[in-house]
DNA sequence: TTTAGCACTCATAGTATCCGAGTGCTAACG
DNA sequence: CGTTAGCACTCGGATACTATGAGTGCTAAA
């Protein structure tokens, strides 16, 4: 028996796979010819179907139905079968429109964008902010705000700036903060977060004179940034779409699903793409999570800046629509890091 | 026929209603006597019951089927029949750990609230922030970062200080910057956000000299400011635990109900609570959109400072757990509005 | 190598039947 | 007169059986 993929299994696994992927029912050797217009009689194709079944692409639900592709048919169609499609000037356009966010912060920007990108493919969205293992610091400011408390603001080379309202016991005074800020900024400023040590700050409190009283916040929020940054934070989008697929019309595993995905934790080891721009699939029993086994996740990732790497993708049943799905994904990952890493007024 | 709500009817009413919360199951006569213990024959009971059906308390799904709550008999039981379960110390103390929340900005502590409160019910959770329409400004701050870019920091009076980089076509010169701070601080500050004219902005620029050319990114940015406290966020949780309940084993349901609720814009419009620490119950066709018809909400308002109103809220089936529900959300509430409002050090 | 023909398989839908929980009604009881 | 036992009746849901037809694998001829 021929076991080599020959171009005509190579279509007939294609075509029926693109069957399946359009209507969810096992697909027979009469619809391949009749729907998908192969010029082979279904005797024909019965043998290949045979044959491809063998070589593991194949799997039949039960012993006189239509085929349905297998993890491995489905593994071959995205690497090699598949024709990507290309993305309309409209489809485009709709994307790019969808990038002019309001939101301020990281996470608000990619919540958004994962609702977006839910609603373009129809499928339920996870999205992983990057993980911010060098920030550095570019500048301290402290100031008096209200009776007794006082703000400490902390500008980072990523995207954001963040602040800390305190209320210590003591008020404090506006010239102390002044010159707190003036020493912090001498001292810290350009160094890379991770290397503000317990002896750096102790030398910031002695040059501090009075003022070396509210080091101690400084240190405590440094700290609380440090762990911030260092984690990523996960989203998911657009779970009622699932609901929508028929391989989830049984509750409970849409239920185990969904109860899985809404799980940060759990979503923070998912599946991660492997270089910029490209698509990397996870096919059903590929993916290590036991939850995730009948289960395809398709990621990209988005840069921003120079080498933070966050992660968007979709998650859905084994039958996903890979080809529409990947070129689709691919823009619009471009897009957010492009808008993330400042194409807009936006951003350091 | 006595159409009087006897108080052994009310007795009847209220264990059928019990029961069928406990099993979402017809309740029949019999059922009352062996599973709820009520002292009377079933033949009894069945009067008692074919009298609370004519007066629209209780339905039939079919001729000889045991008796399901109405959306009127919810409501009986609800404001005058259900007994309110007290909190045990452990369930108080499960809650107050869950509020030692470390997220700062306002948002991100309400997405985490609500997805712990919908873990604590295993209901679908529903949170909107305040609706902030009175910030007051604090003060400004304006200083180079990075290269080309100045950062606009502003702090409100409510919990948040907000920031925003920007990079204008011109390099901003420190002095520059500096002077336009002390501007706007001199003419800015202690003002509603509301308040700050064209005319004053225009003041503003006059007083900055060559500053001056930096006022628009301020008023730009305060314009977005303004716009965006003037909205409340909504945020959904705990989806998966829709399809726990057997009412939404129906797919088709479940996901019309799913797709609804993650409208942002459908779930402020949602039902708000009367007032602070009570809570609201919205049963079924109580609900004005069509989509929650068959649906209860059960709400309930947290306080940020003096005035602020937020909400929170859980979803589910009309046949909600009211009595353990109501008393955990209003716990929680109060909680969080006691967390919000500066119980920490956090917050000016 | 391809295809027509054919017997075989088996999931699905449809139909018939049974079972029993629950009802409403009536008559007897305290 | 309210309460209860008794009983015929209803009807949804479970179970069993059958028919249908899409799809198969195999064989033999083109």
């Amino acid at each position: 028996m021929n076991m080599e993929l020959t171009p005509r299994k190579k279509a007939v696994l294609r075509a029926l796979i693109e069957d399946y992927i359009q209507y969810a029912e096992p697909v027979g050797s009469k619809t391949l010819v009749e729907r998908r217009g192969l010029e082979f009689s279904s005797a024909t194709l019965r043998h290949e179907m045979v044959e491809l079944e063998e070589m593991g692409f194949l799997a039949q639900p039960h012993i006189s139905s239509g085929r349905v592709p297998s993890p491995r048919g489905y593994r071959l169609f995205v690497d090699e079968l598949m024709e990507y499609h290309g993305l309309s000037e409209i489809e485009r356009e709709t994307i790019d429109a969808s990038m002019r966010l309001k939101a301020k912060e990281l996470d608000r920007l990619i919540v958004k964008a994962g609702e977006f990108l839910s609603l373009l493919t129809r499928y339920t969205v996870y999205a992983l902010t990057p993980r911010i293992d060098q920030v550095r610091l570019l500048r301290f400011d402290l100031f008096t705000a209200g009776d007794d408390t006082f703000v400490i603001v902390v500008v980072t080379d990523v995207h954001t700036v963040k602040n800390k309202v305190v209320r210590p016991p003591f008020p404090p005074a506006e010239g102390a903060l002044r010159r707190l800020t003036a020493v912090l900024n001498d001292r810290l400023t350009g160094l890379v977060l991770r290397d503000v040590t317990q002896e750096r700050m102790r030398s910031v409190t002695r040059q501090a004179g009075e003022a070396g009283v509210y080091v101690p916040y400084v240190a405590g929020f440094l700290a609380e940034l440090l762990e911030e940054f260092d984690e990523r934070e996960a989203f998911l989008a657009g779970q009622s779409h699932m609901l929508g697929h028929p391989e989830y019309h049984d509750i409970l595993k849409a239920r185990r699903l969904l109860e899985y995905l809404s799980d940060g934790r759990e979503l923070t080891r998912l599946a991660l793409a492997d270089s910029d721009g490209s698509v990397r699939f996870v096919i059903g029993p590929e993916n290590e999570a036991e939850e995730l086994r009948d289960t395809s996740v398709v990621t990209a990732s988005y840069r921003i800046g120079g080498n933070l790497r966050g992660f968007i993708g979709v998650v859905g049943p084994t039958r996903m629509d890979y080809a529409r799905l990947s070129s689709r994904l691919a823009y619009f990952a471009s897009r957010l890091g492009r808008l993330l890493s400042g194409g807009e007024e936006e951003a350091p």
